[in-house]
DNA sequence: ACTATCCGCATTTTT
DNA sequence: TGCGGATAGT
């Protein structure tokens, strides 16, 4: 199968001066040519973590000891992912496509698609985002009277997310008081509700995916053999389940060691843990060393960003921290300009101040504003800093808006899309029936459910029991709906997206609203959003499912493979395949995921650019949290006072102190050249002003490296408060989430794109009577792709619609 | 069904 | 202070 002696024991055969290896120092040197075993990587901020990723991955593929299959590397953001892909294929010429490299979420939807059956989901089944989510836990509170006082739905939604991520299903939850058992009934009739409808919200992506290995041995076997290299980025932000997740694919359990096939490579930073709020375990770093024996563990200390004065304040702030692993930045910069601390009397004054040291330095030190960067620990704080910064006509930019996919009018539209796709999603229906508003209102949307719940049946199989003037609307939406889908048989996904959006009626809504000029603007978007996701190079690529024995084993190779790059290696077992939707092939059927799936799945699980464009001009305004993976020339750091910055919030639970004082460590971390801190002595704060003392984070910072700024002063000009903030919340910049979807400048060099082979000569075109072995007869709707990417859209009489990958279906033409 | 108004609430957030 | 959500009024 794979060549197993290459792993264990043959010595790299690849020059210590490989150009591959050139310019790395050496703790990275070592951690990138590490021998196979596991091994724990601390990497500290700014010391090249991603280039001691990506290039390890490259010299295991470069000296053979690995094949693109057998990689898996696991990140947590799409956008690490895409990056670790992008300088992947820079530094080889190795097809990205064979190796799992994604995010936690997606690489647990690829699995579940994969063997969506052993899993006891629909193919076809839908992604909640957050939002969707709520929605559909107030749903069902609604309709099992759940007293919304004593229970927010809120409060229910991160109950069960909070269940999901300890890995635990409703029998699992220790219950100790009668609140308690309230919400484990509730998050018991959320599963059914999310299992009836066929869909599965972020956590039952990864639980279910972590069930799927665990339960199905032969499937487990198979991705241990599979995987011989695992690499985990940013593992200090795991939870229990992603790690529980982590050991299933790394072999099996024995009296609490891990009996692994190939390695895993964790590489992390406790210092940078900032998520525990949302369940992350730095914990998990200590857990993986004791399970995995690690007998490797490596520091990456030398630090590439900063002077000296920045780093040294990092190293003494951090070190204030008790459980750490222990760590200590270093650079052979010199040591730069001091750390600049600033007192304001006002949280105005503060701003003013900020914007002020901005000018200057775009003016008089040549700083680009795109590399000065705004932090601050809560979102509330940046209004003030906008308005100076408007007021100033300094062009910035705000992070944390809506992203793309999750404004309202592309939400609308996602609904459309998926009722055709599941007339049973009750999420959507509930979404898209009365908007545009067509005369249903709460009244006829309670009789609904009213009948739904008494037959058992979907909101839109139920439209059928609701009587009266209620039921003929009802009746008129659903029928709307299907012959939508009967429309769009056949229709490519633009010409789909297109369809929706006229027959909706939400373009011919916003048209009429005053301010509906940008949501139709977005909704034409999405329409090339649509376009470029089944056109363009650079989407998700997916495996083809074999078949497996009961051993893993596969059955059949994947005819696929042979398309694929020969000089590389190939394993048996799941190969890759082109399939630019983002799809998955079943290599029995050769059934492919429908576009507008695939399509639907890509906008949950990546829910638009929230991220920096390059060469914007504009400040950079976010939260301290958000910032976490970035640098910047300058950075400003804000609110540094009690309650603030610590938050007061945090000081509760224990630990608290020591996770806010890490995100001042990240805070700081962020800097290149020049570092800002300012305090102000009042602050406008829920309305109210408050008096602060400045953060104790000041008395853990190295006076050497500080220099602090006394306000001159000033008359009153410069206190004057606000009067009349009549901007708009459009900044300079162009406000928050600008459209950030589509046509994005890459920082990394694209991958190449393999030359498009000529169509073969598969003689189908819509209309043509074609035969399969499986389906039996059907005729052929549409066509898409060419090459091994072509497929058909095939209706069978008796099995539906279907995708089909024209490299791997037998069909037959029947004359 | 849509708008006006009032109330309560206010770290951090990716998938 | 300023927003979103819920409610009451037309």
């Amino acid at each position: 199968m794979f060549p197993l002696d290459l792993l264990s024991g043959a010595e790299p055969s690849a020059s210590p001066d490989s150009p591959l290896l050139a310019h790395l120092n050496e703790e990275q040197l070592a951690a990138v040519t590490l021998s196979a075993g596991h091994a724990l990587i601390l990497a500290g901020a700014g010391s090249g973590k991603t280039r001691v990723l990506t290039t390890r991955i490259a010299w295991l593929l470069q000296t053979g000891q690995a094949t693109p299959a057998g990689i898996l590397a696991v990140t947590f953001t799409n956008k690490a992912a895409k990056e670790m892909s992008a300088r992947l294929s820079a530094m080889l010429p190795v097809n990205v496509r064979g190796m799992w490299i994604g995010t936690f979420h997606g690489l647990c939807n690829r699995l579940l698609r994969a063997h969506h059956q052993a899993a006891g989901l629909p193919q076809s089944f839908q992604i909640l985002d957050t939002q969707d989510q709520l929605s559909a836990v107030k749903r069902l509170c609604k309709q099992h009277n759940v007293d919304e006082e004593r229970f927010p739905p809120k409060q229910l939604q991160y109950f069960i997310a909070g269940c999901k991520e300890e890995g635990q299903r409703p029998g699992d939850v220790a219950v100790s008081d009668p609140d308690t058992r309230r919400k484990v009934e509730f998050y018991q009739l959320y599963e059914e509700q999310c299992q009836r409808e066929g869909v599965v919200d972020f956590g039952e992506l990864m639980l279910r995916s972590y069930e799927l290995l665990r339960d199905q041995p032969h499937l487990r076997a198979h991705y241990q053999r599979r995987f011989q290299h695992i690499l985990v980025d940013e593992f200090q932000d795991t939870n229990r389940l992603q790690y529980a997740w982590l050991k299933q694919l790394a072999g099996d359990e024995v009296e609490g060691r891990m009996q692994a096939h190939g390695s895993v490579i964790a590489v992390g930073d406790d210092d940078q843990s900032i998520y525990a709020f949302r369940g992350a375990r730095v914990g998990n770093m200590a857990d993986f060393v004791r399970e995995f024996d690690v007998q490797r563990q490596i520091k990456l200390e030398q630090n590439y960003r900063s002077f000296s004065n920045i780093l040294d304040s990092a190293n003494a702030l951090i070190s204030h921290n008790s459980r750490r692993l222990g760590k200590n930045l270093r650079t052979t910069q010199g040591p730069g300009e001091p750390v600049r601390v600033y007192e304001a009397h006002t949280d105005l004054a503060e701003a003013q101040w900020i914007v002020e040291e901005i000018r200057q330095l775009v003016k008089n030190d040549g700083f680009e504003r795109q590399e000065i960067a705004i932090l601050y620990r809560s979102n509330a704080q940046s209004r003030v800093i906008e308005t100076a910064l408007f007021n100033a006509a300094v062009p910035y930019r705000v992070y944390g808006g809506l992203r793309f996919f999750e404004r309202a009018e592309i939400k609308h539209a996602l609904a459309y899309l998926r009722l055709l796709e599941n007339p049973h999603d009750d999420t959507s229906f509930m979404r898209a029936v009365n908007f545009p508003p067509r005369g249903i209102g709460a009244r006829s949307i309670e009789l609904l459910q009213d009948a739904a719940r008494s037959s058992g049946c979907s909101l839109s199989d139920a439209v059928t029991a609701v009587p009266g003037k209620a039921g003929a609307n009802l009746g008129a939406f659903v029928a709307k709906i299907e012959v939508l889908r009967e429309q769009t048989q056949g229709k490519n996904l633009r010409q789909i997206i297109e369809a929706v959006l006229d027959a909706s009626g939400l373009i011919e809504h916003y048209r009429n609203e005053k301010e509906g000029a940008d949501r139709i603007e977005n909704l034409q978007e999405l329409v090339n959003a649509g376009e470029s996701f089944v056109t363009q190079e650079g989407f998700g690529r997916d495996a083809v499912a074999l078949p497996l024995d009961e051993h893993g084993q596969a059955l059949r190779q994947s005819p696929v493979s042979q398309g694929l790059d020969p000089s590389l290696p190939v394993l048996d077992e799941v190969l890759p395949v082109l399939q630019p939707q983002g799809g998955i092939v079943d290599i029995d059927t050769g059934e492919t995921l429908s576009p507008l799936v695939a399509f639907l799945t890509h906008a949950a699980l990546e829910a638009g650019d929230n991220q920096a464009q390059a060469g914007q001009d504009a400040v950079q305004l976010m939260t301290v949290h958000a910032s976490k993976g970035l640098e910047f020339d300058a950075v400003f750091i804000g609110g540094m006072e009690e309650g603030l910055f610590p938050h007061e919030n945090a000081m509760n639970d224990s630990g608290g102190l020591e996770e806010e004082r890490r995100l001042m460590y990240v805070a700081i971390t962020r800097a290149r050249k020049r570092l800002y801190l300012s305090h102000s002595q009042t602050r406008m704060l829920h309305g109210q002003t408050r008096f602060h003392i400045k953060s104790r984070f000041f008395d853990e910072l190295p006076e050497s490296a500080l220099k602090w700024i006394t306000p001159k002063q000033q008359g009153f000009g410069t206190f004057m408060p606000q009067g009349g903030g009549g901007y708009g919340s459009a900044g300079y910049g162009g406000g928050r989430g600008q459209g950030g979807w589509g046509g994005k400048t890459e920082t990394f060099a694209s991958p190449p794109v393999p030359p498009q082979k000529a169509a073969p000569g598969h003689g189908l075109s819509a209309g043509t009577a074609v035969f399969h072995n499986k389906f039996g007869e059907g005729k052929v709707l549409a066509i898409e792709g060419t090459g091994d990417d072509a497929r058909a859209q095939v209706n069978f009489p008796r099995h539906g619609t279907k995708w089909l990958a024209l490299a791997i279906a037998k069909l037959t033409i029947v004359d």
